[in-house]
DNA sequence: AATATAAAGTTTACTAAGTAAACTAATTGA
DNA sequence: TCAATTAGTTTACTTAGTAAACTTTATATT
């Protein structure tokens, strides 16, 4: 099978409606003339695609852009009361969910701790519990459920819906998709956390559509989702970006994986619980497996705690190190650095920044933006991004009219 | 700009006609029929489409198909006389050069020595004086050069149609594309030899069209080019895939860029020959900066010189921790190993493949297809596939009938 | 040998989704 | 007040598909 099959006349509309609906997704509200001038189509055109999408109750019509001369543009918006998404992350010892509307506004967010060695029975049984109490939210708004995105810190074998393998949890092929889609009569997809990162960074962050970006999710585990000429890196079998399992020290720790000294024993959360261990810092050690010493850290670091800088430059140098090996391999223009340890890493950026430059050919990085630290909600945003764009890509014009 | 804009009616019949296209140059001899059904487009609309094409001279019919019950279908083909494509490689020692027509039958093929410290303009003197040797022989045949693709192991920028930096030569912002566009008036590409070696592979290799593919080429430098989703990952300035100048051994040798420890400090020539010379082997060290010595230690491996397949073996180790690494981050179905070390390698290929696999993750690798060795000719063959392909998405249906 | 069956390619009528250009509507500014 | 300007709609047209009937040319069967 080639790359491309064919194309009929249905494509080039939904093709066209999309871009339509992705305007105004980048750019909220516009006209359709503006809308028009920013594709290269025709006003008749775009009003053509829009009457269809005000039909499907995707898009509606907000108020008047006046001010100008000449007649009044009437600005066109995603339609919020269009249904409600919803983004749960499964992270090593708590669950977060975020619902928003169809114009992408927060409506509820939640978190609720987990025993991090529970199973995972035990462990979806919330996750349910929580996705029931935001569906009943939305529903009281008169908002109807358009999908659900469940991301997790492992492979995930997206098209079965199964996380297939977890790192950390030692949790094999747990199915999602089936089971909730029955329960919840909507579409659920499965996500990797460090993909629906790197999603959310591109669909939200501070330069939404950047075509070559590198994220690095950087908390318990380690992985990267990386967009490459403005798609996500997938791979054969979607397990793309496991580059926390890449080996990086010669004499290094051995990992959870059984191999030696990968990257993710070097920065990792492990890798800082030790060495702040090994620097004798003061931190609650009686949770190693969950993330709660973390708080106490941030606290010293926010203090502006010597040795625990100290340790984080060193895992900063490493953190650059291997960043740089990603840069000389994808050539990107952005690099992100999020997940829960970004929010220590953050007060390193120099260090970072400078190991990632110097390993790196100059040539390369003429000039790369690095952010290191971000609003935590990355994972959840790129699921409300799935979700949303699931539906943009289909918008089923016509067959939902009047719904 | 977001990831597309518009599409029009123009768009589906292009898209569509190359479509048809690449069936001709996956499958060879097929009927319009066949194409209808491959492609699942109404056997009205593919003759309505190969019409174009042959009005265009770029589809000529050859034989019909009997042997079946019901009238026989009038076999296509790409039509050889369509034209002639050219592909240059300039290499540390050496340049090669190939033409084909466009059904890319080989017409001609030559190589010339250069001398390795040579400057850019004695080299592409020599390039020079080749191209038009091979477009006299072209057009002797009556066929117009549709296009020239010129590849290096080197930063390459495209768009510029430059060579932007050679790590080996020194080479900087050697321009090409306009220069020889005027000279030839044919269409000019540049190509980094790594990324066109890859697309040869893509296109020409034991998997056509394969969707996820490493192709590391293995020289004097080291560089990948990588198939990501059956896309060439190219990156922000085309300079992706440059994993020879990623660090790789922590006590390692100094690299000609300036760093400790590349990766291609490891694998590369200099390091095949530095290893053989510790290890007392006998060759002929007179010109380390050509690759004239390869032959003689090629020779002693067909030999079985276990002192010299002792050295493979460790730079095959470390060829294989590499690709691990490249492996997990990009979760490909295939890698192939290509480039002039590729030849001695191939013999201890089980060493690359067990240090591969010893390195990844096994869920990475179900199955994971490792080649190493190829015909030597990877990147001229890229070459070709590059102007055959810009040719073919550009079909200029209507404007050259009857050229 | 005559006829049925099968498949390839073409023709015809139709349809969807663009475009261009004219038209109507609603503002600002001289 | 009225010209200029811009937004959105309407109309006539074009392109490139589809479906289905038709023609052509083969093989298979009686």
């Amino acid at each position: 099978m080639p790359s491309q099959q064919k194309f009929d006349r249905g494509d080039i509309r939904r093709l066209n409606a999309v871009s339509v609906l992705n305007q105004l997704r980048l750019k909220g509200a516009l006209s359709r003339a503006n809308i028009a001038f920013e594709l290269g189509l025709t006003r008749a055109t775009v009003s053509n695609i829009i009457a269809n999408l005000i039909d499907a109750s995707m898009v509606s019509e907000t108020e008047y852009d006046s001010g100008r001369a000449g007649r009044p543009g009437l600005l066109l918006n995603l339609n919020p009361a269009f249904g409600a998404m919803i983004a749960v992350d499964i992270d090593i010892d708590s669950i977060s969910i975020l619902l928003t509307d169809f114009g992408q506004e927060v409506l509820y967010r939640a978190q609720n701790p987990i025993d991090s060695e529970g199973s995972s029975e035990a462990t979806l049984a919330i996750a349910v519990s929580m996705v029931e109490k935001a569906i009943q939210l939305s529903e009281s708004k008169g908002l109807q459920c358009l999908g659900i995105c469940v991301t997790w810190a492992g492979l995930v074998d997206r098209e079965e819906g199964q996380l297939a393998f977890g790192p950390t949890t030692g949790w094999q092929r747990v199915a999602l998709k089936t089971t909730w889609e029955k329960r919840f009569e909507v579409s659920v997809y499965v996500e990797n956390e460090a993909h629906a990162g790197a999603i959310g960074v591109h669909h939200f962050g501070e330069r939404p559509g950047v075509r070559n970006l590198i994220y690095l999710s950087l908390g318990g585990g380690l992985a990267a989702g990386v967009f490459v000429d403005g798609v996500l890196l997938r791979g054969k079998l979607g397990f793309a970006g496991q580059v926390g399992h890449t080996s990086f020290a010669d004499n290094g720790v051995v990992c959870s994986c059984g191999k030696q000294g990968c990257w993710v024993t070097e920065i990792g959360a492990a890798a800082l619980f030790r060495k702040l261990s090994e620097a004798g810092v003061d931190f609650p050690t009686n949770n190693a497996s969950g993330n709660g010493w973390i708080d106490c850290v941030l606290n010293k670091v926010e203090l502006g705690d010597e040795v625990v800088l100290g340790v984080l430059s060193e895992i900063g140098a490493s953190v650059g190190a291997g960043l740089a090996r990603l840069v000389q391999t994808f050539n990107p223009s952005m690099v992100v650095v999020g997940g829960r340890l970004s929010e220590l890493l953050k007060y390193v950026e120099p260090v970072i920044r400078e190991a990632t430059l110097n390993d790196t050919l100059a040539y390369m990085t003429d000039p790369l933006e690095l952010i290191v630290g971000t609003s935590g909600d990355d994972a959840l945003r790129g699921g409300i991004a799935t979700v949303f764009d699931s539906v943009m890509k289909n918008p089923k014009i016509g067959e939902m009219a009047g719904n």
